[in-house]
RNA sequence: CGGGGCGUAGCGCAGUCCGGUAGCGCACUUGACUGGGGGUCAAGGGGUCGUGGGUUCAAAUCCCGCCGCCCCGACCA
């Protein structure tokens, strides 16, 4: 992309409303705009770091075996009424009345509507296991929304179901979603630990929030140092016994403020972390919740119904750019990790109009691009300070900078974003390193 | 919803106490000079001062209502 074509508005200054780090790089970076209070129009720029966490939620809930379906986004509040929910949710449900009079609701969750989807469609233990996931937007309305997008109004959700013939089974669907969120937030460059959470009136020890540690984090939490580095499983076979994988993560302490066991952290004494988090998913496991009171049974082998087990698994997709940039940022601005950077490269041409620069960066440009490299152009006439400023404050892993001087030597300048590392290449050697591995 | 703060040009702000017809920096436009880390010089454009009403010869400024935004709290991915 051409940054002169590009719909990039950034700020030299911080716009005021913004009080937390994430929600001033992300509106200095022109990612975003505030539509209203919680509300958000997302620009060029932050759309694409959006779409890449996505799609890596994505991949790697297909590859747990969960499929992707899109529920409706306004529903009827019909289902609400039959799981109870409707009257019991409270003032954070957005509800609509239609022409007809009829009431609907802008979704805050799709318990409701999955397992109508289920019930309608699966009759036999034979054609469960399933689990059912979506990425889309939920609105919910909060009594206060601030920090940004760490706790807007309308944000943008990935949620899978699941359903199993029994408490047994569904344990292993649980774990095919905790193992699949240690990888995804791992590939999003974060250190989320799990840790045990208030599974609510159920009961049971199976819910856990995924907790990403930053200074601005919402809650107190508290967990074990080594959860900080335990590396994440590879190569998972998703049919195979997790419940080791599962245990070894959730033996160490781990746990939020309202579950936190003063005495029991104790123990740990210098291994004890404490710090703020923001919570990135849940998982939870909810049994007959819902399956009991909309009928979402099933012929179990000996031919008598039973109700579906249930669970639900959530990542706040939008949450997580947020928490990214508080986890990964300087003075600067945003330090993206490569595997959700909106560009690879940004590269500079510190003379617009020089001969030797505009044809060194074409080249570069078009190399890159066919090496699968996603490249942020800056061809703008506009200062070096200017052209540095804003690349760093978008915060790409990779700047490459073609200048005049170097040109005559055939040089260029290749720096990293995150360790400020710089070295001078030939053009063919920058391309060739930049294009080399793949992310 | 309780407590606090703010609304003046795209962004950051001054002016409000003490009423006299709107200003600064950045950004933007044009030209020249420039060019290796948020340029220089010159000339420009842009604001019903959140909104409705009131007081007054006169309101950004004083009074009343409303709306919006931010922060702390209760609530939450």
């Amino acid at each position: 992309m051409r940054l002169s074509r590009y719909f990039l508005p950034t700020l030299k200054e911080t716009p005021a409303e913004a009080q937390i780090v994430s929600h001033r790089l992300m509106l200095r970076a022109g990612m975003i705009r505030q539509h209203a209070a919680g509300i958000y129009n997302w620009l060029p720029m932050g759309t694409r770091v959006l779409q890449k966490i996505e799609q890596i939620v994505r991949e790697e809930q297909n590859a747990a075996g969960a499929q992707e379906i899109i529920m409706p986004t306004i529903q009827s509040g019909e289902l609400w009424k039959e799981s109870g929910r409707y009257d019991d949710y409270g003032p954070e449900m957005l509800r609509i009345t239609d022409r007809h009079e009829r009431d609907m609701l802008y979704g805050p969750t799709h318990e409701e509507v999955v397992t109508d989807i289920f019930r309608n469609n699966i009759k036999s233990y034979r054609d469960i296991p399933k689990n059912l996931y979506q990425i889309h937007w939920k609105f919910r309305d909060e009594i206060r929304p601030r920090f940004g997008l760490m706790r807007g109004r309308e944000f943008l959700m990935k949620d899978a179901y699941s359903f199993d013939i029994s408490y047994e089974r569904s344990k292993h669907s649980y774990n095919q979603m905790f193992v699949a969120y240690l990888r995804t937030f791992a590939r999003m460059g974060l250190k989320a630990v799990p840790m045990k959470a208030d599974s609510g009136p159920i009961g049971g020890d199976l819910s856990h929030e995924f907790i990403v540690l930053a200074d601005t984090g919402e809650s107190a939490v508290f967990c074990h140092k080594e959860l900080l580095e335990k590396p994440v499983p590879e190569n998972v076979d998703y049919d195979a016994d997790l419940q080791p994988i599962v245990d070894e993560w959730t033996s160490l302490y781990a746990a939020t403020d309202d579950m936190h066991d003063a005495s029991a952290a104790e123990k740990l004494g210098g291994q004890l972390v404490s710090a703020r988090g923001i919570e990135v998913g849940q998982t939870f496991h909810f049994g007959t919740k819902y399956s009991v009171p909309m009928k979402a049974l099933v012929a179990g082998p000996g031919g008598e119904e039973v109700p579906a087990q249930m669970g639900s698994y959530g990542i706040g997709v939008s949450r997580c750019v947020a928490a990214i940039i508080e986890a990964s940022h300087d003075e600067k601005g945003i330090v993206w990790p490569e595997s959700v950077a909106p560009f690879h490269v940004g590269l500079i041409n510190l003379k617009v109009g020089d001969a030797g620069c505009d044809e060194a960066c074409a080249n570069i440009y078009k190399a890159l691009q066919s090496g699968g490299r996603d490249v942020l152009y800056d061809d703008r006439d506009e200062r070096a300070g200017v052209k540095f400023a804003d690349v760093e404050l978008i915060g790409l892993p990779w700047q490459l900078v073609v200048g005049p001087k170097g040109i005559e030597k055939g040089l260029i300048e290749l720096k990293r974003r995150d360790t400020g590392a710089r070295e001078e290449l030939s053009v063919e050697a920058a391309i060739a390193k930049l294009t080399a591995s793949s992310s």
